[in-house]
DNA sequence: AAGGGTTACTACAACGTTTTCGTAGAAAAA
DNA sequence: TTTTTCTACGAAAACGTTGTAGTAACCCTT
């Protein structure tokens, strides 16, 4: 373990403990020359004073947590690049948490951050988080909350999401537009305000263009990866088969283009499919991937940016303060 | 910020403030009793220990570091989530550290690192890491080092790694069955130890079969992506193109693509491609990829798994043990 | 020369745990 | 009965840092 300490330094300056801290923190009561021998010291020893005892002292850790339901995925993986960016910047440290979509997890890691371990807290919700107590008693315990992508509208925090009704919205459009006149949702948990959001864009695409809504076009995967795709493939199997699918997420359209392989059905001569995802590898795929892209990396980047400034008392935002960071629509061969 | 403490539970049940610390970690010094009614009245007043307070005192801070690359890419997002797994099992906290590949980050971060902030590290190598003297002082600090994937040969600390030379021999073996007589190999940074043993197993492979080893068929893209992809470009439409190319990174596998589709090259009529890679759309490329995929979520675990065995000093092993996790071949239509 | 102000430091308490050492009282052994 | 051994708890000292409250020594006033 690190052993050089505070102590060790003062006794060979022969000054005090306090002289040689406040010296290193630069403090104008101490004298040039003194700042001088500590500061070589310290170099020379390789000093390099203990987090823990300074948390302790100042309630203060400089530590963040990012509260995410999975990693693999390039969305997330870039909101953490995003994140871990600024945090850097701000000489933040990161903690990383995956909840797995599991309500259950993402409340035993709330609960856990509650003993004061970070400062701040940057989250996306679980697909299966019912109530937001866990939530709740954390801002109570006064540590700063801030939602990117899945948000709690229940909750009184600053936001940071993409344009979800309208991305919902252009995309159904775009499928009509393409020639669809049956159109398929596959949506993932319905406790999501962003599912709902997309969810209410494409209700209102059909409505805008005369498109009749069917219930059974509505596909809830929120099941795990199997049952997802065996629905997606009974959709497709069926006689009742759309001729346009829009997915809501990124795993979601993957699966459509296992099951149409699986099925011999040819996209987008049998069904036009598009999808909210940041695959780079969507151009290549084939045929090449509609997608709905997410600014993930801006988007963490702001949230980020929001949390500092609330944990640095710059300027408090209204505490409901949201950021929409628009999607992109960018239309490649799949819905042609 | 939290401020429910042990003096405050002790002050409430007439105990010592020792006695309600022992009482909590479930001391047998405790009567039953006893430890029932700080038990009740901890959990009604949710008491959370101080994780810092504990951390100063123990020694100890049940957090390891995880320094990576860059965590946009498939590979390293998945070895996270395997690192977490583990962690969340053993009650330890994740805390992360993205070097952009940048050796100097790498530097600082290891130097920040050296302040007993965490129990351990698990890392991989940035592609510009020279030398490895920040890591030697990590050691010296007795805090435990477990690479994966990117190693370096040159410190003694347990490694999880795949066979990269046997891969390397695979994949050129593969292409040279199938057809290939000038094949190309894209290779990252020359100081990674994978790299040298990806190329061995390419000129091995060539050897093996008696084809000819050309020094203009290997491209080191060691710069930023635009300057790699103008590389690859120019290799692929120069009047020696290859017809086949192995790429040692997916990244590079996926500027191929982007660069036979410039050029009007088809695959795998004109050149054939093999990639390590872990994407999941590899089979809904077009054309599908054929891949050399590493367990990243195995290895993930696995190098957590020798950390925390290290950390919980359960059984030390030899400090060089290496653990190979292999490859698989992944045979798709780019190489057909 | 006495008072006031500044400069450059030091002593000490505090942060919330854990741990070492100690001990009152009860039970067991003599 | 006295002595010893448990049982169940408490007091206090750490851990390493930071903040508060001092204070010698010096310079500047008047």
């Amino acid at each position: 373990m690190n052993t050089v300490n505070l102590k060790q330094l003062a006794k060979e300056l022969n000054l005090s403990v306090s002289t040689v801290s406040r010296a290193l923190r630069d403090s104008w009561e101490i004298s040039t020359p003194t700042k001088q021998r500590v500061f070589d010291l310290a170099k020379k020893m390789n000093f390099q004073p203990n987090p823990y005892a300074s948390s302790l002292r100042k309630h203060r850790s400089r530590t963040i947590a990012v509260v995410i339901p999975e990693v693999a995925n390039n969305f997330f993986a870039l909101a953490i690049k995003g994140i871990e960016t600024i945090a850097r910047e701000k000489g933040y440290h990161v903690l990383i948490y995956l909840t797995n979509e599991d309500g259950s997890e993402e409340m035993s890691v709330a609960a856990n951050l509650q003993s004061g371990r970070v400062d701040g807290v940057i989250l996306s919700l679980s697909g299966e988080t019912k109530d937001a107590r866990h939530l709740v008693e954390l801002q109570q315990r006064n540590i700063p909350l801030v939602f990117f992508d899945r948000v709690c509208d229940s909750i009184e925090a600053p936001k940071v999401m993409t344009n979800d009704y309208e991305s919902g919205f252009v995309a159904t459009e775009h499928l009509i537009k393409a020639g669809c006149h049956r159109i398929a949702h596959l949506t993932i948990s319905m406790s999501l305000s962003i599912s709902h959001k997309r969810m209410k864009g494409y209700t209102d695409g059909l409505l805008r263009y005369d498109q009749p809504f069917e219930e059974n076009m509505i596909v809830r995967c929120e099941g795990n990866d199997e049952e997802n795709y065996k629905k997606i493939r009974d959709l497709l199997a069926s006689d009742q088969r759309p001729d346009g699918i829009f997915a809501s997420v990124e795993k979601l359209a993957v699966q459509v283009y296992h099951a149409c392989r699986e099925l011999g059905l040819e996209i987008p001569r049998d069904v036009k499919v598009i999808g909210f995802s940041n695959l780079v590898t969507a151009s290549l795929l084939s045929p090449a991937l509609t997608t709905i892209a997410q600014p993930a990396y801006d988007m963490g980047k702001e949230a980020a940016t929001i949390l500092f400034r609330r944990l640095e008392k710059k300027y408090i935002l209204k505490p409901d303060d949201r950021v929409i960071l628009p999607a992109r629509l960018e239309v490649r061969s799949s819905t042609l």
